[in-house]
DNA sequence: TAAGTGTATTACCAAACGTTAATATAAGAA
DNA sequence: TTCTTATATTAACGTTTGGTAATACACTTA
């Protein structure tokens, strides 16, 4: 990890091309609701059916459901159906590091 | 009907703590907006002035000056005034971490 | 002092967001 | 078939957000 990166140099930036501040920034929003981020936390790099995560993270399942429906659409998460239940994972490979370093960054006790 | 996938790693959960969960949340929110992530990238580890900072990212001195008072206000930047000019710098470090992992997330190594 | 430059604030409006409640769909069980 | 569980969708409504334009404030210089 170098810091030069960080010194930026006469008008050098980081993340300087417009495509990735608007990749990134939407990444950003869809894990900024307290609701969506408890449900990537969750999920982590494991499978979880709709009921599971709605125990775990603890409001309706129609909530859950709508903020389901926003995390796929975003490309985020996959869901994978069996039988009658439906199993979320995250799909995006970017978010799965995000949320690792997320942890580094904001779990102080670990 | 239990919810096996979830009691098999039972202890197993990213920024397990509520209060993790909101501060990062907060943290992640102020980045998601596009013009603000920008400004962002702008200041890096460097400190920039308003006009600076509007000169970089584009939109009216107004509208750099409302989004400015939002980061500032979630203590994400700090300023100085200097004749009336007014720097910026990014005074919270766990954002300026989170900056540099974006960078890594999200730019692709070109 | 007046004029000019740099920054912040306000008011207004439209659009996006988030929650709840109700309903719909799908699949397994009886 | 009918009942039950699991998940998704829709409508409605209040809240928040974001942008523009206008204006106010602060400081500097002539």
């Amino acid at each position: 990890m170098e810091t030069e990166a960080l010194d930026a140099v006469d008008g050098e930036q980081l993340l300087a091309h417009a495509a990735d501040i608007e990749i990134a920034s939407r990444s950003l929003k869809a894990m900024s609701h307290p609701l969506r981020l408890k449900i990537l936390c969750t999920l982590g790099s494991r499978e979880v059916c709709v009921q599971g995560i709605v125990d775990n993270v603890g409001t309706s399942q129609s909530n859950i459901s709508q903020h389901l429906a926003i995390l796929r659409d975003k490309g985020i998460l996959s869901s994978r159906k069996d039988a009658n239940k439906v199993f979320y994972r995250i799909g995006d490979e970017r978010t799965l590091r995000l949320i690792g370093m997320m942890q580094e960054v904001f779990c102080s006790t670990d």
